[in-house]
DNA sequence: CTTGTAAATGAATGAACGTTCATTTATAGA
DNA sequence: TCTATAAATGAACGTTCATTCATTTACAAG
């Protein structure tokens, strides 16, 4: 009668497995891109035969969907809980928050975004929701900010997307023991950033040198 | 004795069906990946049978590759041929350029930097060295501004990529009859852009309100 | 020590994959 | 009109894919 298809696990060794199995997913997915993964090079890399696998995950989009939905949980939750000096700038712990946790979390990060096209609707439209909650932080950010006079941003929702997809292409040339420490690229970013909504007028084009 | 496997096409119909073959595959590997996309489905798109394809393109791959260099080419032909006012802040002129060219072009830029991966280690090399021609125009405008005194970048090629990832992110959520014209994209980015790389200085954190 | 069941196996399923190729069809140049 | 060959067909190639399932193995609870 043993029906498959992932019932409820409480064994101990199976909840490691299913770890493992994340862990593997994570890495191939990452490096080769979720169509190009099959479950069997997931199977190789844990240790077991391709059908064990189902013991853990329905399917293989359900591996992906677990592996977004739990990063962006993830983030969410790492950014209620970040600790920064009293009175510090917000967009600044904003900007050094963002920068740390992905390039501490480079994999995750990146097929949550590499691999949002391979989702399936219903499951897009959940990570999707969870993105926008994140975005929606710099952005009250932003606002709070151009209404004290603080910053001063034309529209404050471009002004996140902008933000954010510079920050988020750190990770992809960053190296560890580059030129560069971490510290440092905090630094500068963050004063791209802040320059770039500080209250402050440019003098426009067509001056010379 | 009819060898297969793409020899050189002279007739009109041959070249016209290939450039079939490049709008589909465009198409599809915008839209679901690479690995995600078969030679069926791009056949069919053409109306022909698959085996047809290879009279046109060796492998998937050389197809790929194809789209691929081609689109770094013309990019960077284009910023060439580009033609601004007399006397534009260079800074301007790239910023314009990039963002016009990354809306009008956005499926070839979408699979330029997504499908990386997906291209053989021989075939990734090259279009890497384009990119990195790309970027080095930049990087070029940026540090002759910093030698003048226009600009203050601490790091021009950090400051570029910060810069090329915040614009090329614009394809990603801009849509053609949304709340802001192309033009005002243009605007928004440009004075961010322009107070990002400004020679000004910010006050420091821990300032109020 | 027995038992229930979680976990893994090993083998199989049908479907889809990229690619090949002998053959047919179409067409430009002689 | 004949001929060479480009272009497309239709069928097949071997391989790999995600998934299923009856069976075995391992282990915690009674």
């Amino acid at each position: 009668m043993a029906t498959n298809a992932t019932k409820p696990q409480s064994r101990a060794k199976g909840l490691e497995t299913a770890g493992r199995v994340r862990k593997a997913a994570l890495k191939r997915f990452a490096g080769a891109g979720y169509a190009a993964v099959s479950m069997r090079e997931i199977a190789t890399d844990v240790g077991v035969r391709p059908g064990a696998l189902y013991n853990h995950f329905p399917t293989k989009q359900d591996i992906l969907k677990d592996l977004m939905l739990s990063h962006m949980t993830d983030l969410l939750r790492a950014w209620d809980a970040a600790v920064f000096a009293q009175d510090t700038d917000p967009l600044e712990c904003f900007v050094r928050f963002h920068i740390r946790y992905h390039l501490e979390r480079a994999d995750e990060v990146f097929i949550s975004y590499m691999e949002l096209r391979n989702l399936e609707p219903e499951n897009f439209a959940v990570i999707e929701a969870e993105r926008r909650r994140y975005e929606a932080i710099l952005t009250d950010i932003l606002e709070k900010g151009a209404a004290s006079g603080r910053y001063a941003v034309e529209d404050a929702r471009v002004a996140t997307r902008a933000i954010i997809a510079m920050l988020t292409g750190i990770p992809t040339w960053y190296r560890e023991g580059g030129h560069l420490s971490e510290q440092q690229i905090e630094d500068l970013y963050l004063n791209m950033v802040r320059k770039a909504v500080a209250p402050i007028a440019i003098n426009s084009q067509r001056e010379t040198g």
